[in-house]
DNA sequence: CGAAAGGCTCTTTTT
DNA sequence: GAGCCTTTCG
């Protein structure tokens, strides 16, 4: 197989151009996945190199996923040797061979997000700083967006000084402090200290520069300051580095993601190849050109030319409905429309939001219409309250260092340890020099003298009961292999127990069940190696990596999440000033264009066709709240639009429900079926069912029935596709 | 001294 | 409408 054969040029110019930097500019759906994997397959297959010297950076690890998988088709069997994988996962593998150079023990614990926090919360606790008068989700931000630029805490107030800035100064150095007395690294300190680790150390650079002879680095435009230094630390010796990305995709700089990187690289590496990728092959010629005028709004750019020889298709829909449930109806609906004619399946349609709390109108929307959907990321799997107790317990085993896991565990189930004990056991420590688990092991060995303790003798004993389990927890860790010590813990823990206690414990059992089944996966290794495995595992996952290949079913998914996936069908909800653009952007320029570029990236998922949704009138929690429609939409020329004539001068009383040109109606009309409490109704997918009960709100009536072979269901009159069955 | 029950604030996006 | 924190009860 010929892996230039089915290239354009430019793609072809981007493959083969293996020497020195490179930059790649890849506009939406112009084949960027394709020519990075062929790039590498050519380095393998038609250059030569040794796969073991290419190292391929991605942004998730469904990414990396991908990769391997289309890698496999082009050169089977030398995919295993690549270093293949997202920035922290990378970091995290040399840092744990490596990092003993700059005092990291190997088995550092990786804190996310809600650890940093609670972290966080408690290292101002420590300074006497009121958590509720400084916010601490405000300061672990400032902290991460300095750690991203190489500031450690010393060098913090270089750069500012007003109040607030000197309170995040004192809570970073006492929060970094804690991190280390912990054994543990924030997502941050993974890349940090990795470029710091080679800033110390230059021989161990050259040894890396050395083995990386290609380095290739995906959605380059999301990458952050440190990240850059890294790639330029490791291409120091051979140059050969290609890097791809998309200006107009750059929607994490509140994660501080830098588009000066794409500038700097032309100005570091004065002799980078550009190549430009524009054709696109993903959408629609009207998609195309509505998502181009869209993004043109920007000043901030460079201008570019995507042009595309697909069909013309469709024009994308603009709808308004009266609320978030209509507009979850006519979501609901549409895919329902769009199947009905035979002409997608639902695994072909997503509906994209910008904020997750929208994905609870349509959840049930689709809950009540019987129709199966793909959430990705509700109450994110591994931030579910279970799953975070068993990973707790698990981290404890290998960092009994690990305070956050400590904390977070030692009364969960209840111990009969409150918080009370809890600061006594704190400070307790602290005067002794030591983590908490030292201490519980001090308590255990000083029990029989009289020594002077702060604690009551029933406080003693059950803090000393919690640090034997542990101790028999981590003796076990040593012979049992992971799923065996996860058993073992989830009962000895008496966590089981607990959670069978709970209203909602099957459902969190359930979860467990699933975490046990990731533990699973590594039931190939040996007892310590597969703990240490499955913790680094679930670190640094994301809900996006869940997320199957091909889903059978209507996939729901926030706007970031959704970038460099694709669907035929895209529903866009939410178009309304404050949401898209979100109104915590509305101040700045610059936010105001990322929020643009979070509507072009949305625009631009879409192949064949586009709704854009919005409201008139949206439920902020209490009262409702009239809404303007999102300026973006008046970016989008009318010839580009079918609907109604959103700028014409309607005023606000002709509203009337909208009709789109591609359904049959927008809402059905409420359903003629006349029921009582005791019919048999027949529904399209739960079969046959008897009425047990009907009310009514508003605007619709619900009806509850009790299926016969699919448990009992809320449904709504209006949209469930019921039929009345005759009694015998 | 710890566990359960009501009032408060906020809601952006995530490796 | 939920989590979080403070108050009240056991």
């Amino acid at each position: 197989m010929d892996i230039l054969a089915d290239l354009n040029p430019a793609q072809k110019e981007a493959v083969e151009a293996i020497e020195g930097p490179v930059l790649i500019l890849a506009g939406p759906g112009s084949g960027k996945t394709r020519v990075i994997t062929h790039r590498v397959a050519y380095l393998i297959r038609k250059v030569g190199v040794n796969p073991r010297r290419i190292m391929a950076v991605t942004f998730t690890n469904k990414a990396a996923r991908e990769m391997e998988a289309r890698l496999n088709n082009l050169v089977s069997g030398s995919v295993k040797d690549l270093t293949l994988g997202t920035f922290h996962a990378i970091c995290a593998r040399i840092l744990r061979i490596d990092g003993k150079a700059i005092g990291i023990d190997s088995r550092f614990t990786i804190y996310d997000g809600d650890d940093q926090i609670s972290l966080l919360k408690r290292s101002l606790v420590d300074l006497d700083l009121d958590p509720k008068q400084y916010a601490p989700r405000a300061i672990q931000s400032a902290i991460s967006s300095a750690k991203s630029q190489m500031i450690g805490p010393d060098e913090f107030l270089k750069h500012g000084r007003s109040y607030f800035e000197e309170v995040v100064q004192r809570a970073y150095e006492r929060y970094q402090k804690m991190l280390d007395e912990s054994s543990a690294l924030d997502f941050d300190d993974l890349l940090m200290k990795t470029v710091l680790l080679f800033r110390r150390n230059p021989e161990l650079l050259e040894r890396y520069q050395n083995r990386y002879l290609h380095i290739q680095v995906d959605e380059f435009q999301d990458t952050n300051l440190v990240q850059y230094e890294l790639i330029k630390q490791l291409a120091g010796k051979y140059r050969n580095i290609c890097v791809v990305g998309d200006p107009d995709q750059s929607i994490y700089s509140w994660r501080s993601a830098d588009l000066r990187n794409i500038l700097n690289f032309e100005k570091d590496y004065p002799d980078a190849k550009v190549v430009l990728l524009e054709q696109s092959y993903r959408s629609t010629r009207l998609i195309l050109d509505a998502a181009s005028h869209v993004i043109s709004a920007n000043r901030n750019r460079k201008p570019k030319d995507l042009w595309t020889e697909n069909e013309e298709g469709m024009p994308c829909a603009v709808i308004e409905t009266y609320t978030e449930q209509e507009e979850a109806q006519y979501v609901v609906n549409e895919v329902d429309n769009l199947m009905g004619r035979g002409e997608v399946k639902p695994g072909d349609c997503a509906v994209m939001y910008r904020t997750n709390a929208q994905s609870r109108v349509l959840e049930e929307a689709f809950i009540r219409y019987g129709m199966p959907y793909k959430l990705v990321a509700g109450t994110r799997f591994y931030e579910r309250r279970e799953v975070k107790d068993i990973i707790a317990y698990l981290r404890l085993i290998q960092n009994s260092c690990d305070s956050v896991s400590l904390l977070r565990i030692i009364n969960v189930p209840q111990r009969g340890i409150g918080q009370r004990s809890l600061d006594e056991l704190t400070q307790w420590a602290r005067s002794q020099g030591v983590p908490e688990y030292r201490a519980l092991q001090l308590l255990a060995e000083s029990r029989d003298s009289a020594v002077d303790l702060p604690f009551s003798s029933r406080t003693v004993k059950v803090l000393i009961g919690f640090a034997v389990m542990v101790e028999g927890f981590i003796e076990k860790s040593r012979e049992l292999k992971l799923v065996e010590l996860f058993d073992a813990v989830v009962e000895s823990s008496g966590y089981r127990h607990y959670l069978a206690g709970l209203v909602d414990g099957e459902d969190r059992w359930e979860n467990v069940l699933e975490l046990r089944g990731v533990a699973q996966e590594y039931r190939d290794m040996p007892p310590m190696e597969g703990l240490s495995a499955f913790l680094e595992g679930v670190a640094l996952v994301s809900d996006i990596d869940d997320l199957e290949e091909r889903v059978e079913t209507v996939t729901l998914i926030t706007l970031h999440q959704a970038k460099g996936l694709e669907f035929p069908v895209v529903f866009i909800i939410g178009m309304e000033e404050g949401l898209l653009p979100h109104r915590r952007s509305m101040e700045s320029g610059d936010e105001l264009e990322e929020e643009r570029r979070l509507c072009y990236v949305g625009i631009t998922r879409a192949k064949q066709r586009v709704y854009l949704l919005h409201t008139y009138r949206r439920n902020l929690f209490g009262g409702s709240e009239a809404t303007l429609p999102s300026r973006f939409l008046q970016d989008i020329p009318k010839q580009f639009i079918a609907g109604k004539g959103l700028w014409d001068d309607e005023k606000e009383d002709d509203y009337t429900p909208v009709t789109s040109l591609f359904s049959r109606s927008a809402v059905k009309p409420l359903s003629s079926l006349k029921l009582e409490v005791g019919d048999r109704v027949q529904h399209q997918i739960f079969g046959e069912g008897v009425v047990i009960s009907l009310s009514s709100n508003r605007d619709d009536q619900e009806i509850t029935v009790a299926f016969d072979g699919a448990g009992v269901r809320h449904l709504l009159l209006s949209l469930a596709p019921l039929e009345k069955v005759d009694k015998k």
